[in-house]
RNA sequence: GGGGAUAUCGUCUAGAGGUUAGGACGAGGGAUUUUCAGUCCUUAAGCCGGGGUUCGAUUCCCCGUAUCCCUACCA
């Protein structure tokens, strides 16, 4: 039988981080074994802060992003649909009457009072919690007179009373529960919709699933969708509960500890690979090849449900940033250049292309300006990205009118714009510059470095000041091709403005 | 309270009944250099505890401990 697995997501908002890894662990089982990937939208919690109905596009957004897509899913359909649950209640509701009739499920008509006040007499009494199957053992007489009534019900689970259920999860190995211990629990709402329990199972049946991912915190209450299984008269598929993804304090991830939406790792400018990457070797580790980096291909190819790890794995942001630097490091520039240019429009360094129906001049114009300025920059910041967000901080200097000394580091200036050799070195700059052939770094740096012997200082102290009156900041790329990328309108322009504006000593003239 | 799972450097992990317990992130040091970053080299850092099995256990078994997860008409 060929492999199908599923990813199925609540529409919550933006999916969680622990639950991408997941359909990217189904994903890769999925290619690995030539089978199909599944994605089936788990929208049975009506309940409004649980149903997000535009969550839906987060899910698929994400998919998208890292390039996941399902074989079959809600958005273009296929051979088991429908793949939104609350499309297939009428399914659900055949199948309950089917497991009804089979004494493997019960109606209960305990109200939601007389369910909080026994929890809270069995906490008090320190007692296992759990539903005390009243309405299990009702007379047939009793249950046609509730019906009668049209007293509200929910159906539960019958659960065996004694024995075990021994689940053999692919990870852990086999697993076994007291059946006694296990709650009745309820497979179809009061209001119509089933539990994640019945859905789960039916679903998962009916769309020829054969392995179940999903986290670690299903585990124990896995001998219940056992159970549900045997209820309805289905084959088991198998379990693989993979290890949870923890904080730094080794609790479940959740946004106390930070970002945990997949969206904001979108929004901060990760790559698709590297996130990918990461996050399968949270939780899976291809053996004894000691290597952290592996292409989409390598993953598929050396992907196995056996070298998923068992423990909990903390989400370690640095780690994350490593990789993502490593990829943004090997990327084309192209690739990064056009992905930085929503960043730096975003905060206004460049402006919005001008609209379609602009002006083939004014395109060229804004081609120019623009664009081809940014193609230049961009490049020489691209092996001091970690996230791609961060350009904007780092070619700020580029786009921003500085107008000595206003935009300039405080500190900046003051370690380096009150050097005695100063002013004749930007004179003797702005004279050099001016006269160059070729605007290139190349030519640059032989320029200042002839400079640097007339004045009789290191090289040093002639880089600093320049570099400091050229952008404002002590940091950047290398200052010859930072001045090549400037121009040497924008070059001149500042190295005369500081010539002019600074506070020179008076020479006693 | 009950149940389940898990336990190797700070973190992600590899590993085998006998190894100098390996790699990576992060941290420290050094080199390169015009700064930062990068790159290269390098250092420190680990088998939860106690029993047992065994010639020998970090590895296998048991117990303990710790942590996490579940304990809903949520998934």
């Amino acid at each position: 039988m060929s492999v199908r697995v599923r990813y199925a997501p609540s529409p919550t908002g933006s999916p969680h981080v622990g639950n991408l890894r997941t359909a990217i662990y189904d994903w890769l089982l999925a290619r690995k074994e030539g089978g199909k990937f599944i994605a089936r939208l788990e929208d049975t919690d009506r309940s409004p802060e649980r149903y997000v109905p535009e969550g839906i596009y987060d899910i698929e957004a994400s998919l998208r992003f890292l390039g996941i897509m399902p074989d079959e899913w809600w958005v273009t359909g296929g051979s088991a649909g429908p793949y939104v649950q609350s499309q297939r209640l009428p399914i659900y509701q055949a199948e309950i009457e089917r497991v009804i009739a089979s004494g493997s499920a019960y109606r209960c008509y305990c109200t939601r009072e007389r369910l909080d006040e026994m929890r809270k007499a069995q906490q008090e009494r320190g007692t296992p919690t759990g539903y005390d199957r009243r309405c299990r053992f009702l007379s047939p007489e009793d249950r046609a007179r509730h019906d009668a009534e049209g007293k509200p019900s929910v159906v539960r689970l019958a659960m065996p009373l004694d024995g075990v259920t021994v689940l053999h999860d692919e990870i852990r190995g086999d697993i076994t529960y007291e059946n006694r211990l296990q709650d009745d629990q309820v497979l179809i709402k009061s209001d119509g919709f089933p539990t994640y329990f019945f859905a789960c199972a039916v679903d998962d049946h009916l769309m020829g699933i054969t392995h179940i991912i999903r986290g670690d915190d299903w585990l124990s209450s896995a001998p219940k969708l056992v159970q549900v299984f045997h209820a309805l008269g289905y084959p088991l598929p198998k379990f693989v509960h993979p290890p949870l993804i923890v904080g730094a304090d080794k609790k479940k991830l959740s946004k106390r500890h930070g970002a945990t939406q997949f969206s904001w790792f979108m929004e901060q400018g990760y790559l698709p690979e590297a996130l990918l990457n990461f996050l399968v070797l949270l939780g899976w580790s291809a053996g004894d090849e000691n290597r952290e980096l592996f292409t989409i291909p390598e993953l598929i190819e050396k992907f196995s449900i056996a070298g998923m790890s068992e423990h909990p794995a903390v989400f370690d942001y640095d780690k994350l940033n490593w990789i993502n630097g490593q990829y943004i490091r090997s990327s084309e520039p192209g690739r990064i250049i056009g992905l930085c240019l929503p960043y730096l429009r975003k905060a206004g360094l460049i402006p919005e292309p001008p609209p379609g129906d602009a002006s083939d001049e004014e395109k060229r114009i804004y081609r120019e300006t623009w664009l081809d300025y940014a193609r230049r920059i961009i490049p020489l910041e691209q092996e001091r990205m970690k996230v791609l967000s961060e350009v904007v901080d780092l070619v700020g200097f580029f786009f921003e009118d500085l107008d000595y000394p206003n935009g300039y580091e405080p500190k900046a200036v003051a370690k380096w714009m009150g050097v005695a050799h100063l002013k004749p070195l930007l004179e003797k700059e702005i004279t050099a510059f001016s006269a160059l052939p070729d605007w290139t770094a190349a030519a640059l740096e032989a320029s200042v470095r002839e400079i640097t012997e007339e004045l009789g200082v290191k090289f040093a102290e002639v880089i600093h000041p320049t570099r400091v009156a050229a952008t404002g900041r002590t940091v950047g790329p290398g200052l010859f091709e930072t001045l090549w990328a400037l121009g040497r309108e924008r070059t001149l322009h500042r190295l005369r403005t500081v010539l002019e504006k600074n506070d020179w000593p008076s020479t006693g003239a």
